[in-house]
DNA sequence: AATACGTGGCC
DNA sequence: TGGCCAAGTAT
């Protein structure tokens, strides 16, 4: 008799006869080799600092976030912190991120933290979920990574892999927290280190190796599994994605213009030098009314300032 | 549910 | 060159 009776099946291979093959023990395994050395993976790493980065990851890539990351945290090493300062001084340290809405969403998140919170970021999902920016993803990001807690953790890079690995489809469908927390959750692994290394683990073979165009399959751990790679690798025949317009001459950009201006100076910035940012006169002041509507501009008797 | 929202790197 | 993509959220 072999050792099963003496060696009770994991508990995610217990997954295995009803939902196929087990997915979370080669990334676990394969994850404890390949972690890249990341910011908020160093032992001692805040919950705010994970708060942090999580907001900064949002369509954002990791190499953009690492120093701006790092500045920030050593600026305002707690939510309280940051709550002390004005919000326009989080839209100037943002820097480039882009998308500066975030960081207006990130300071008014630090003073709920701080208001209602002690100060500290909470680890309930749905206490997490009640703060300014904080969505599906970054809630459960939040406590999971910093807390341990296991929930199902589901962005961009698990639903690729979740649709390569298990569905064979070469791309996910639309986002769908319907089909993508369950699809998540059937996998998760019932021990709490291991679902918390399972839900790291399949985002980082997301990032590095089951990439969206370059995809390094011959050192994926899923090789052997992968429903994708075993059908040939079909191309994708779903629903297609949303065409992202295009960013020369948008809105976004003239806004992109007048928030690089704005976070250049201290002082107010003038009519006369924002006109001098963009020939088209209405674009310009739809792009500017748009960040006063937004908060992200502030009218004062000179011009305009960060608030 | 579709769309707006920055910025830049990659092939 | 230019289209695609990047740890999403709010409306």
């Amino acid at each position: 008799m072999p050792e099963s009776s003496e060696s009770p099946l994991s508990d995610a291979a217990a997954h295995e006869q009803s939902s196929g093959p087990d997915v979370a023990t080669p990334i676990i395994a394969w994850f404890a080799e390949n972690a890249r050395d990341l910011p908020w993976r160093r032992p001692g790493f805040t919950a705010w600092g994970t708060l942090v980065s999580e907001f900064m990851l949002q369509q954002t890539p990791v190499a953009r976030v690492i120093p701006r990351l790092e500045e920030w945290l050593a600026r305002w090493p707690t939510p309280a912190d940051l709550a002390a300062s004005p919000p326009g001084e989080a839209v100037r340290a943002w820097a480039n991120l882009g998308y500066p809405r975030r960081a207006l969403w990130l300071h008014r998140a630090a003073v709920e933290i701080t208001e209602r919170h002690g100060g500290v970021v909470p680890s309930d999902v749905d206490q997490l979920l009640a703060l300014t920016g904080i969505g599906d993803y970054t809630a459960r990001a939040v406590s999971v990574f910093a807390y341990g807690l296991r929930h199902p953790v589901v962005d961009t890079n698990v639903r690729r892999v979740i649709a390569r690995a298990v569905d064979g489809n070469g791309q996910p469908g639309p986002p769908s927290a319907k089909r993508d927390l369950p699809a998540m959750t059937a996998l998760l692994p019932d021990d709490l280190a291991d679902a918390r290394a399972f839900n790291a683990g399949i985002m980082e073979l997301g990032a590095i190796r089951c990439t969206a165009r370059s995809p390094q399959c011959d050192d994926c751990p899923l090789r052997d599994i992968c429903r994708w790679r075993a059908a040939g690798y079909p191309e994708y025949t779903g629903q297609k994605k949303a065409v992202q317009k295009k960013y020369e001459g948008s809105d976004r950009h003239v806004r992109g213009l007048i928030m690089a201006e704005l976070r250049h100076t201290h002082r107010p910035v003038t009519p006369a030098e924002i006109a001098g940012l963009w020939p088209d006169v209405d674009q310009l002041q739809r792009a500017l009314s748009g960040l006063v509507a937004d908060g992200l501009a502030v009218p004062e008797d000179e011009g305009y300032v960060l608030p």
